[in-house]
RNA sequence: GCCGAUGUAGCUCAGCUGGUUAGAGCGAGGGAUUCAUAAGCCCUAGGUCGGCGGUUCGAAUCCGCCCAUCGGCACCA
C-alpha cells in the first residue's frame, strides 16, 4: 500500500488579488493531486489563505476597516476562485482561524521550552519612514539614507524573539547530503546548498512594531512574524500540534480574533477537532510543498530547521516553480501586461478551463527557466494537442464506429493486438512522470499514445478496408483497438482534463470518471480503469466533438 | 560587487562523461488523400551551436576571457 499523499500549496497573501501565479501554482497542485487519486493514493491537497502582517494591517487602515475585515473579503475572494477553477483541495486553512493560531501558539512555545526560540536583541539602521531595519552592507550602500526619504537611517535596536537557525546548520546540512532530490528543480538544491554554505544566522520570529499577528504566548508586546505564522500552517492544517497546544495549556486565543469563514467542522468543539486531527496526522511528512521559487528560502531552509526543532518528520519534496512572464516581458501592474483574473477568465471563456489547465500545466515554468505567456502560444497550444490530436483522434474513430459498427464498441478476435502492452507502457511513463513532478512528460505519455492511434488508422486504413464486407473482422479488431486506446489515454489526461476527459470516458467505455480524482476520494481499482479491457464490447460508442475548432481570443 | 546558471533552426527546447552529413515538437512552405474538428499522412528548415582565443588528431560538448539574459545574496509573503 503507497504511503497517503499530502500536496500543498503556498498559502496566499491576502493582501494580493488572485493572478496567474496563484492559479499556476494551485492548478499544476491540483494535477498531481488528481493523478495521485486517480492511482488510488489516498490525497490530502491543502492551500489556503495567509492573513497576518504589517501589510494587511497597513492596507485595512487605509480602507478604513479591520484587518480581519479586509481578510475576509479577499479569502473568501480565493475560495471563489479555487471553486471556478473546480481545484479539488480537500481543506482551506486561513491563517486567523483559531484551529491555526492556537496551534502555532503550541508550536511556538514547545520551540521555546527546548531551547530553539529565544530572546535577543538585534540592532540595524532603522528608516522611519519605512519602518524598517536594513543591513549594514544594505545601509552602507545606501550611504545610511532611506532610499525613499532620503532622511538619515538612525541606529537602532529592538529586543525580538529570535529562533537559532544557526545551530541547525550542520544538520541541514547532512539532511540535503543524505536527501539530494529534496529541492527540485535540481539547480534550486544548488542554489540553497550554495547559500548554506555562507552560514546561517538566527532569525526574528516575532515584531513588536505592529500588531496584527498572532500574539507570542506569555509575552504580549510582541506579535509573531508573519512568515513564521505562515509556514506552520502545513503542520496545522493536520493538526500536528493539536496534542501539544493541549499538553502545554494554549487553550484560547486571545487578541485574535476568530474568523468567520471555515471548512467544514473546524470551527467544531475540541473533541470533534481532535478526531478530525487524529485521522490527518498520518499525512505528515508532506509528498510535495509546491512553491514559487521566490519563496524557496523559508521552505527549504528554515521550514526544515523548525520541523527538526519540533522533532517532526522533514517533508520529502519541495518544488520551487519559476515564473509566468507575459509577452516576452516580465509583468507587472505598470506595464498592463500582468496577467490577472480578469485576464484568466477571459481565456477560460474563450477555450474553457481544461484548456487552460493544459496550457499552466503542460507550458508553464515548471523547471527552472521562466515561461512566457502568450495568446498565439496558448492558441497553438490548444489547437495542436487538444483539437488536432485529443479532438480530432476520438472524434474520427468515434466517426468509423458509428459508420461501419453501428455505434457500439465491436469485438476485436485479434484480442488487442500489441495495443495493450503499449497501453502498459504509456501507463508506466505517465506514473514514473506523476511521482516526479514532470507533468509535460506525463501528459506527454498519453499524447504518444493517441498519435500511435493516428498513425495505425493510417496505415491500416480501416475506411477503405470497410468497402469490401469480407473485411469486416478486421476492420471491427482495428476500431476496437482504436477506441480502447483512445479510452486509457483519456484516463490518463483526465487529471489535467478533468471535464473533457469525464466526457471521452462517457462516449467511450459507458462510465464518467468523475469521483476517482476529486477532493475527498480515490480510485479504488486504477488499474481495472486503465485497463485496456475494461469496457464492453457492445457497449455504445458516441462521436464527439471535444474541443472546437475556435478563434485566437482577441487581446484585451 | 559577490555566488550560480543560461545563451543551439522563426518559437520552445534535446544533445550525458569530446568523434561520421547538429536533433525533436510547434510554426511556415509544398504534395498525395478523405474515416475525422480543412484534422491526419508524406516531403521541405541548410541554423558560423552568443563572441574571441586555447587544449586536442578531432569540440556545440573541456579551459580562459568577453558580451547578453536570468536567478540568489536573509527579515521580503
Amino acid at each position: 500500500m503507497s504511503r497517503p499523499v499530502y500536496i500543498t500549496t503556498p498559502i496566499y497573501y491576502v493582501n494580493d488579488r488572485p493572478h496567474i501565479g496563484h492559479a499556476y501554482t494551485t492548478m499544476i497542485s491540483d494535477v498531481v493531486a488528481r493523478g495521485c487519486r486517480l492511482q488510488g493514493r489516498t490525497v490530502f491537497f491543502l492551500t489556503g489563505t495567509d492573513e497576518h502582517g504589517a501589510k494587511v494591517e497597513k492596507s485595512a487602515t487605509a480602507r478604513g476597516v479591520t484587518p480581519q475585515a479586509l481578510a475576509d473579503v479577499n479569502a473568501a475572494e480565493f475560495q471563489r476562485v479555487l471553486r471556478l477553477f473546480d481545484i479539488s483541495n480537500d481543506d482551506f486553512i486561513r491563517t486567523t482561524q483559531p484551529r491555526h493560531t492556537r496551534q502555532v501558539q503550541a508550536m511556538i512555545k514547545a520551540l521555546q521550552a527546548r531551547g530553539a526560540i529565544t530572546l535577543g536583541t538585534f540592532s540595524g539602521w532603522y528608516d522611519e519612514g519605512q519602518e524598517e531595519y536594513y543591513t549594514e552592507t544594505r545601509a552602507k550602500e545606501l550611504d545610511y539614507k532611506s532610499p525613499i526619504s532620503g532622511k538619515s537611517l538612525i541606529r537602532a535596536s529592538e529586543e525580538n524573539y529570535y529562533f537559532r537557525l544557526s545551530e541547525f546548520q550542520g544538520r541541514l546540512e547532512e539532511f540535503f547530503n543524505a536527501n539530494p532530490d529534496f529541492i527540485q528543480p535540481s539547480g534550486r538544491f544548488n542554489e540553497v546548498r550554495g547559500r548554506l554554505r555562507e552560514g546561517l544566522q538566527d532569525v526574528p520570529v516575532t515584531r513588536t512594531n505592529f500588531s496584527w499577528g498572532i500574539p507570542f504566548p506569555d509575552d504580549k508586546r510582541h506579535v509573531i512574524y508573519v512568515w513564521i505564522d505562515a509556514l506552520m500552517n502545513y503542520a496545522s492544517a493536520l493538526g500536528l500540534a493539536w496534542p501539544l497546544a493541549r499538553d502545554l495549556g494554549v487553550p484560547s486565543i486571545e487578541g485574535c480574533a476568530g474568523s468567520t469563514a471555515s471548512g467544514a467542522g473546524l470551527e467544531s468543539d475540541d473533541a470533534t477537532l481532535a478526531q478530525l486531527y487524529e485521522s490527518r496526522a498520518h499525512f505528515w511528512p508532506a509528498h510535495t510543498h509546491v512553491i514559487g521559487k521566490e519563496i524557496l528560502w523559508f521552505h527549504a531552509v528554515i521550514w526544515p530547521a523548525m520541523l527538526m526543532a519540533l522533532e517532526l518528520p522533514l517533508p520529502k519534496r519541495i518544488h520551487a516553480h519559476s515564473f509566468w512572464i507575459a509577452d516576452g516581458q516580465k509583468m507587472s501592474k505598470s506595464m498592463g501586461n500582468f496577467v490577472d483574473l480578469e485576464t484568466i477568465d477571459r481565456f477560460v471563456a474563450h477555450y474553457g478551463l481544461d484548456a487552460w489547465r493544459w496550457y499552466m500545466a503542460t507550458q508553464g515554468p515548471l523547471q527552472a527557466a521562466d515561461a512566457d505567456f502568450r495568446a498565439s502560444h496558448f492558441h497553438e497550444t490548444y489547437t495542436a494537442d487538444l483539437v488536432n490530436l485529443v479532438g480530432n483522434c476520438a472524434s474520427r474513430v468515434g466517426a468509423m464506429i458509428a459508420k461501419y459498427c453501428g455505434g457500439t464498441l465491436p469485438d476485436d478476435a485479434e484480442r488487442g493486438g500489441e495495443w495493450p502492452i503499449r497501453c502498459e507502457k504509456a501507463i508506466v511513463q505517465w506514473r514514473e512522470a506523476m511521482d516526479a513532478f514532470d507533468l509535460n512528460a506525463a501528459a506527454r505519455a498519453p499524447l504518444e499514445l493517441l498519435r500511435e492511434i493516428d498513425a495505425f488508422i493510417h496505415h491500416t486504413e480501416p475506411f477503405k478496408l470497410a468497402k469490401d464486407p469480407a473485411n469486416l473482422a478486421r476492420v471491427e479488431s482495428i476500431l476496437s483497438q482504436s477506441a480502447r486506446t483512445i479510452r486509457v489515454a483519456g484516463v490518463l489526461l483526465a487529471p489535467f482534463l478533468p471535464t473533457k476527459m469525464d466526457e471521452l470516458a462517457t462516449a467511450f467505455g459507458g462510465s464518467a470518471l468523475g469521483p476517482v480524482h476529486a477532493a475527498g476520494s480515490h480510485c479504488n481499482e486504477f488499474d481495472s480503469v486503465v485497463s485496456f479491457h475494461l469496457p464492453k464490447v457492445g457497449v455504445s460508442i458516441a462521436k464527439l466533438a471535444l474541443f472546437p475548432r475556435i478563434d485566437i481570443v482577441a487581446s484585451a
